[in-house]
DNA sequence: TAAATATGATTGAGCGCTCGCTCAGTTTTT
DNA sequence: AAAAACTGAGCGAGCGCTCAATCATATTTA
């Protein structure tokens, strides 16, 4: 799967021209994703991404200074698409029975694309230098806010019971993890549930946690 | 948090004296679980995890054939300790006021509690052989097996309503992962949900998926 | 009982190799 | 002819792992 670079990086080069930085560092992110999903980032060499992306090692790093920041554009591109793809998914919310049910749908839907990428992020942003690593977290927050302002305006629109904020935000966390759920044990799920059997009973799971009027009124479960 | 070695390993030793492998191999562990947890499987060098175990690395190797047999042995470890304080903990499930909402608690907070050793799984686990990987996620399963049986064995006694078996997997599989999740996305969570705050509106989350009677009755949410 | 011997546990200097990265030099573009 | 883009041999640091030597303790011998 491509991947797409959102913006001019932060990332210093020593090539002047602009356009020509923007399409050496797509095919070095291109190459480089490929083999970080088969082998890992550690086990990579520079010298392996240089080749996959047809160019040398000593112009490899005129358009990036550290091996570091070859998995940083990875992981900013791959967030790139997640949101991009997430963006377009939940814009579609408007048909189908139940937006919400749409809205996962369309989501889970990109995470089974995407699995790959997604569990190269899980495996490998603890390689990251701090810094940067923060950056990641902070992009991965903003494809939960999309699933916050989703829930929110289907809320506002009446078409789900309202939700205090922070479990509003949380039921946000749920649909997203559950989504990269399917990617990081799909070896295993694949074995007994189809994608859209999974998203079915999944969103049956989802659903049915607000369409009966909240809490189940048996508050508290245990005493403490 | 020290972390228990289950059984005589099928990892080769030099050494005749079990007892003493036994006690070594606890102190390679202890100090290799501390160093992946801080800088990750790659980055720590082997001689930092003899210095750490307080033997050399002449002796290290005489107790372990490589390093991935010491990542391995970490991993083996931490799921003995998590399937161990699983099982412990859900077998409480006959007090408070639903079975269920005991178990989850309960799991919850050995997620809570090992968080780190959760992480380091997550992430470390390609690391490994693809034979000992296979292992390893075997485990993860059984930890999950312990929750179906859970589920069951709550719907038999009838305070659950029954579940389509696949259901009921996905159930176990959700609550493992929602315990997973305050793990790896803690440092987000704790800023705004104590685990206490968290156990709640999940086990409300989950719960309600049950106590309303099933789905929903919207289905099918999407028209395919 | 003391010395001699054997066995297992332990040490750490160092080998061999890999890999990230550089830079002197070449080719291409303007 | 100057600037920009590009090449790849090679440097040097670091790492996994080994092995000859040493130490500790049990066993045998005199």
């Amino acid at each position: 799967m491509s991947v797409t670079i959102s913006k001019t990086k932060d990332i210093p080069t020593q090539i002047k021209n602009k356009e020509l930085v923007e399409r050496r560092r797509r095919q070095i992110v291109d190459a480089a994703v490929e083999l970080f999903m088969k082998d890992g980032f550690h086990k990579t060499t520079t010298r392996q991404i240089a080749q996959a992306a047809g160019i040398s090692i000593g112009l490899l790093y005129e358009y990036i200074s550290t091996k570091e920041d070859i998995l940083y554009l990875v992981c900013e591109a791959i967030h790139a698409e997640m949101h991009a793809a997430v963006s377009v998914a939940l814009e579609r919310t408007e048909q189908g029975i139940h937006p919400l049910a749409v809205a996962i749908r369309e989501y889970f839907l990109v995470c089974h694309r995407m699995s790959d990428h997604i569990v190269l992020i899980y495996q490998e942003i603890h390689s990251l230098p701090a810094k940067w690593r923060k950056v990641v977290l902070e992009n991965e927050l903003k494809v939960n806010a999309l699933f916050s302002e989703v829930l929110a305006s289907i809320i506002s629109r009446g078409e789900l019971p309202p939700l205090e904020a922070r479990v509003l935000t949380l039921t946000a966390h749920n649909i997203s993890v559950l989504g990269h759920m399917w990617a990081f044990r799909r070896w295993m799920l694949s074995a007994s549930y189809t994608i859209n059997e999974y998203i079915d009973i999944q969103t049956d799971f989802i659903l049915s946690r607000h369409l009966c009027g909240g809490r189940a009124g048996l508050w508290p479960y245990v005493s403490r």
